[in-house]
Formats: C-alpha cells, structure tokens, sequence
DNA sequence: CTCCTTAGTGTATTTTTAACACTAATGAAG
DNA sequence: CTTCATTAGTGTTAAAAATACACTAAGGAG
C-alpha cells in the first residue's frame, strides 16, 4: 500500500538530545546505528512522526522505543530543514532536548540490551548526520535555560543536597560558582523546601537534604518574579 | 504526476508573524484567505514548504510571494505538529518571526493591491487554523528576547533618536522606562554610534540621531559581556 | 582520640539599579 | 521679535544586589 500526493513531501522526523547528570559529568543518550546510512555510528534517539500523533508524540513514543526512558521532561529545541541533511531524502527533523534523573534510570538501562548508551558530553564520538550541530544547539540551550528557569532540578533526585544541586550548575554553566553565595541566593528564592533529612552512607558529616518547591515556583512565576542564577 | 510513498506523510507548512513599528503601536502584517478553509479570514503569511529549498527558504519565499517583504530579519520560532491544527489533513507548521523596519515598507505596501495588511498587536480580529497561538507565542518571545538581544533595532530606520528607541521598548515591554536610566545604560553599552546629525522637521528642539554598531556588538558578545534592557 | 573530609555560616566592598526635576533648544503663533 | 509649546538632554543620591573571602562544625574511618 502506498500514499499519494499531488507534490512531492518532505519526510518529517524527531530526535532527542536527552541529559543525565552524575556526579561529575553531563551525559547525553545515544544510540548506535544498525542499518545504513552511517551504520554503526552513533546517533541521536529519533524517529518518523506518524500522521495520527502529535510531534511530541513522535519524539516521546521514539524516546521510549529506542532507549526505554519515559516521563521525559522535553521541550522542543529547534527544526532542521536543511536540504542534504540526510543522503537517501529529503527529512526534515523537530529536534527535542531532554532531562532525566540518572538515579532513576541507572538501573533500567543496565538491564537493557539495547545499543543506546549514556556518553559524556564533552567526549563523544562524531554522530550521524547533522547530529552533532543538533547536539550542540542542545547544549547551548540547556547552558542559556538552566540560567534563568529552574529546569536543573529535572536532574537531580527528587532529594538532594545543596552541594549537589551547586556542583549541577557548575558542570553545565563550565564554571565554578562561590559556595556562600549560592546558597545565600538560591535559599533566597524560597523555591528549595527543606526536609528533615540527611544524606546517608557518606563518610563525613551528612549534608541535609532540600526538595525543588514546584507550586512555590509556579506561583513566584505569576507574580512575575523570575529565577536567575 | 504524483508522489507516492510506503506510509502517509505530513504536509510541511511554514508560518510567519512578522512584526513592524510605527510611532504608537507594535503591527503585524496578515493576510486574508480567499479560499476554504477559513475563507475570507486573516491568517499568518505562509504555505508549503517545497523539497527542493530549505524550510528557512520557503518561509522567505512565501512571504515575499504574499507580502512582498524581502530580506527580512527572521528567526525560527516553533513547530506546531498536533494533529488537528488543519482540518483537510495533517500539517505541521515551523513558524517564524521577523522583524522589519516599516518606515522602509510603507511606500511599497501601499502600491502592493494584495490582501495583505498591517494590524495592530494588540486589536487583532480572530485568526484561521490555530495561529492566534502562533502569533501569542511570537510575541512573547519577542518581549523575551528583546530584553537580551539588540534585535529592537530591525525595527527601527537606520538612524534613530535616543527617545525613538526608549519608545520601541516602551511599545515592546508594554511598561514605561526611565529616561535618564535609559539613556545612561543604552549608552554604557557602547553599541551605539553617536552621528552628526539630528532629525528634521520637527516642531521642537531636534534630537541626535544615532545608529546601531552591529560590528562593536558582535566584539563585545565575543567577549561575553551580555546585553540587557 | 586523631585525622580526614565535607557541611555550614557572615561581613565588608563594589557594582548595579532605581528614583527623581530642571534647563536647553527650536519652531509656531501672535 | 517675543512668547509659548514641545521635546532634548543632563547628575546625584539611596537602595539593592553581586562579589570576594575563611573559619568552625559534624561525623565516619582508622
């Protein structure tokens, strides 16, 4: 069975830059090609949008199919309409880019067969096709974002540390950040609920442990207060 | 002839909501559909998106065949992709904003006989398809973006008063500014090039015209020193 | 009980932002 | 040619925010 048209279509595609964050690096979710073009490469998660769903859609049901993440915090990046981005046609991709807590997916991939793997970010091998001008706008969003809108919490567990929540910035902002300010700033913005908590199994005094307040924040936005680090 | 393909396929849209200024008021320009559907209302300068020119290609074409504007300042927007935004078929759009100076335009638009007007912002009749939610998102990241990046000045003539551009943001940012605070920030940030010259005809003192630096701008983003309104 | 490691805290200085009102220049009107 | 109307142009002070900076507290390991 095929499709008609009266002019030819572009295909029309997604992909996702998806971030972890452990305690060192940023990661980023690849996948390794197993058919042509760039066999063996690796690339972006994506796929084809189908015409009875949503982009978002696309980009959610090809996230999970090709790496098994879901409940993805997502947000659409930009759209590639360049003519030769792919050898075999003309595809126009929707990239997304993605945020997920390691600590919770740690142990589903591990168990995955799949050839979908977590790299750092300023380590990766060369991607195929345009991904790696997709992976970079994705970077740079996420370093111009993460300034401005508290969407880092997205990478941490839903518990965690003032320590670990400051080390976040400084591995995506690639600078290190002064510990009293930071803590006199954020803690200013009474977004951060504190819990009567500590970090446990850690061989020096535990660290007390905050959650991201998300309807604090959401009321702080209405008032037309905004987050800035 | 027609196209065929193994599964059915999106049609590929771009959208434009191109803004102008004049002395008041933020306009956009709209164009009025003469065939279903939505026939007879305004709608968002646009069409389909041809395989043989990038998607940025087709929004400049549609909008010269349509409006007759030409190399206009334009950024990607955001792609509308749900599926009912079109009620033949399924289509996505990649929307686009721009920015032109009206003072350049005001001639040609007038001599131009299509269905193509300029509207004010904020007294806008109801558009087709869903691009009332196209055009607020363009505004809204014009009011964003305009804050941190000097894009105001596409919409203003070449050379400008101090008061011209204070105004522009007053129009953008819908809030008054400060004039002295302006002034002493706007020129704190060495983008502008003092001319010798002032405006004409005028019934009162006339005032220094100025122009944007773009060159001096792009040393100082270099540099990382960041521009903010 | 000593050592190692990270948690947690306050102040002083500099920079930035915000608030605020008068004089200067010029064309229009009489 | 004087007056009027209108917009241009200019500095200072106070408040708030950002920055720089170093020690004590807590807890587990050995």
């Amino acid at each position: 069975m095929t499709f008609s048209y009266e002019y030819p279509r572009a295909a029309l595609t997604v992909d996702c830059v998806v971030f972890g964050l452990d305690e060192a690096d940023l990661k980023v979710m690849l996948i390794q090609r197993n058919i042509p073009p760039f066999e063996g490469k690796w690339a972006l998660p994506g796929g084809f949008v189908r015409v009875d769903e949503t982009v978002e859609e696309a980009a959610r049901r090809e996230l999970q199919e090709e790496t098994g993440l879901e409940k993805v915090f997502l947000e659409q990046l930009y759209t590639f309409g360049d003519i030769d981005r792919d050898p075999r046609e003309r595809v126009v991709t929707v990239a997304w880019y993605g945020l997920v807590r390691l600590s919770d997916y740690r142990v589903k991939a591990a168990t995955d067969a799949r050839a979908a793997a977590w790299f750092c970010r300023d380590d990766l091998p060369r991607l195929a096709f345009d991904h790696d001008q997709i992976m970079e706008t994705a970077y740079q969003r996420l370093q111009n974002k993460v300034r401005y809108q508290p969407i880092g919490f997205e990478l941490l567990p839903q518990k965690f540390t003032l320590t670990q929540l400051q080390k976040l910035y400084e591995i995506i902002l690639n600078r290190t950040l002064d510990k009293r300010n930071f803590r006199k700033k954020i803690l200013g913005m009474d977004i951060l609920q504190e819990l009567d908590e500590v970090e446990t199994d850690v061989a020096h005094r535990a660290a007390r442990l905050y959650r991201f307040n998300k309807q604090r924040y959401r009321e702080m936005v209405k008032q037309g207060v905004n987050f800035e680090i």
